[in-house]
DNA sequence: ATGCACTTTATAATCATTCTATTGTGTTGA
DNA sequence: TCAACACAATAGAATGATTATAAAGTGCAT
């Protein structure tokens, strides 16, 4: 995708958002953002950069999905009370979550009909909508 | 409800879930199941226990919030990383969670469409939908 | 190259939740 | 009624994900 200029997606990335890009967020950005659809959590994003030989610290992960999050580059997943899954696909769709495994994937946008809104509460607006599906393994 | 025989109700709700009524059952369950409608953090019903002079640790607000909800008394409800709440109302409905005040509350069943589900991974079945819809304050 | 604001880092701290080992209690059957 | 046993409750420690802190490092405009 990037052979002769490796780091111009993701540059320009940040760049729109306003990001600064260090070496960090290059890195991490690099893993999350060239590679098509991902669900990682904090911890796996932390070992992949290990695994290539990237130094970064879990608060800087921490810091940079937080960051990425708010700046719309990233969205989060809350499947559990204790497990938080951040999606390279902002686009609005749902998930389908694999109570068994702990598996997260996204539902193909035509394969759910649009949710009609109830109405909100006064002075409130709708920031996004969370559709998961649980499933798990059948038993026959 | 239960003027003349206080726990005739709840007595009768633990027996159907086959869970012992102990103490701490019958008056977490009395809290809990009585009232209509609620949503509460395992911290706010050992809170409210404690003011109506049940004295429970909150390790058994804990288990008998997951034993309730196993026995499908009761209905979790993830909607941060850190903040699960337990709902009352265990018939399919949707939430909505006000972001700013933390309060959670429930989409009226008629209020929203039917959610029209996608295949699923072959071996697995549904378990539940969750379905939040997340609002925030209005900034005119 | 210099200065400064923004970043990263390691570590400690925090929070909700779960585990553990002990003590207590509902229930069953004599 | 009482004893015995399986199940439940408890305090406190442990866990695991996440966040805060304070010091050292770095991108970038000048």
């Amino acid at each position: 995708m990037t052979d002769a200029r490796p780091y111009t997606y993701v540059l320009d990335r940040l760049k729109n958002a306003e990001l600064r890009p260090t070496r960090q967020r290059l890195a991490l950005a690099k893993l999350l953002l060239e590679e098509g659809d991902r669900h990682v959590t904090a911890e796996q994003l932390h070992c992949e950069a290990a695994d290539a030989g990237i130094k970064v610290s879990l608060a800087t992960v921490y810091n940079t999905l937080h960051q990425f999050t708010k700046a719309k580059l990233l969205r989060e997943v809350v499947v559990e009370s204790g497990r938080a899954y951040f999606d390279t696909n902002t686009d609005a769709h749902y998930h389908i979550f694999h109570q068994d495994t702990g598996e997260l994937c996204d539902i193909p946008d035509n394969a759910v009909s649009t949710l009609a809104l109830p109405d909100l509460p006064a002075g409130t607006e709708i920031d996004r909508v969370d559709v998961i599906v649980r499933v798990k393994t059948k038993i026959q």
